[in-house]
DNA sequence: TGGTACATGTAACATGTTACATGATTAG
DNA sequence: CTAATCATGTAACATGTTACATGTACCA
């Protein structure tokens, strides 16, 4: 049997609070790992359908709008079980920024300082709303004493992430000004 | 005429410092993008000769063990230069990680830890290997006045990330006993 | 009754990964 | 002379992206 991949697993992994249909799991694979973690209504049809063929899912009762509910199976559940206990992959390191800057010397007048301002912007936007729903999860966490950890611990990695980014953006006219810092 | 890609740019990118084999192309990423930007050797070969169709890199003379050394074209620049100036792609964000601890309620007892470990060992390493890059270019800065402030401002971006990443780690164990952290 | 949100899916293509096959040159 | 490194490339497959096609049900 195949292994797994990370975006199938995944879908495996939010299965397992019940059926769901490949709409629900685009939301809630957007809602739940839409932080750190993309895919598209696309792979995740052709990850149910492979799964299918290989027994991890199960088709239930096609319901209003022809929604069609999947369920986790026990083979399913088994290997979902396998993949989690390994090694996590890799992490993937893609940051075309750092292109540009590698790079900026072909860069036209002023161009650096605008590509910069902006992404500075993306990451703070970024940071209050990680910052704001850490803020609710804690507050209701307060409330009814039950603390989602589990969230809160990704979130917070992003919160330690976009702070380092916005560190960096502000150290970077520094570091472009020709003084040598001293060690 | 298609649009560049990211790694195809960043192939014609080097080559503006001069005429690269595909195999000095592979090391020359490696070691001027190679921590934020990955790609294999079988990448670059099919770039190369895509680029060739398109007229953005030529071919010159085979040398010694049958290398070839490709040069880019004026198209090439142009391309490149359009390429460099628009905006940055957004950042991959994939997580491996993250998607372990959103489903850590699966894993074998004990196993969280083990993997959180070396993990946590892995960032070290890495922000160990960035410090001593970064102290190195700064030495060589200083003797000869010429610090390459494009590289140090990229490894910076690096090490900021590392050093986020583990702060991370080290709030973990607070996040999952349970106290709600004061606000 | 008409627009919006729900819902499924396919097609085509781009990009990334792994494994393999082949030969040239150099260093010990 | 032989192992390591240099060097090119292909094949097969996995994964990710974008665009399109189709139809259902709700609600204003």
């Amino acid at each position: 049997m195949r292994s797994l991949n990370a975006t199938a697993a995944s879908l495996l992994g939010l299965l397992h609070d019940g059926p769901l249909s490949g709409w629900d799991l685009v939301e809630a694979a957007q809602a739940r790992i839409g932080n750190y973690w993309t895919l598209t209504q696309s792979q995740v049809y052709r990850e149910l359908s492979r799964m299918t063929d290989d027994g991890l899912v199960a088709l239930g009762e096609t319901g209003p709008r022809e929604r069609k509910p999947y369920r986790i199976t026990d083979a399913g559940r088994a290997a979902f079980t396998t993949w989690i206990n390994g090694d996590p992959a890799r992490e993937q390191i893609r940051v075309p920024l750092l292109l540009t800057i590698q790079f900026s010397a072909h860069l036209a007048p002023g161009r650096l300082e605008e590509i910069l301002t902006a992404e500075r912007a993306t990451h703070a936007e970024r940071l209050e709303k990680y910052r704001a729903h850490a803020g609710r999860l804690e507050l209701y966490g307060e409330l009814d004493g039950k603390l989602d950890h589990v969230r809160l611990a990704t979130l917070r990695f992003g919160i330690r992430h976009e702070e380092a980014a916005l560190a960096w953006f502000d150290e970077l006219p520094e570091l472009f000004s020709g003084t040598t810092p001293p060690r």
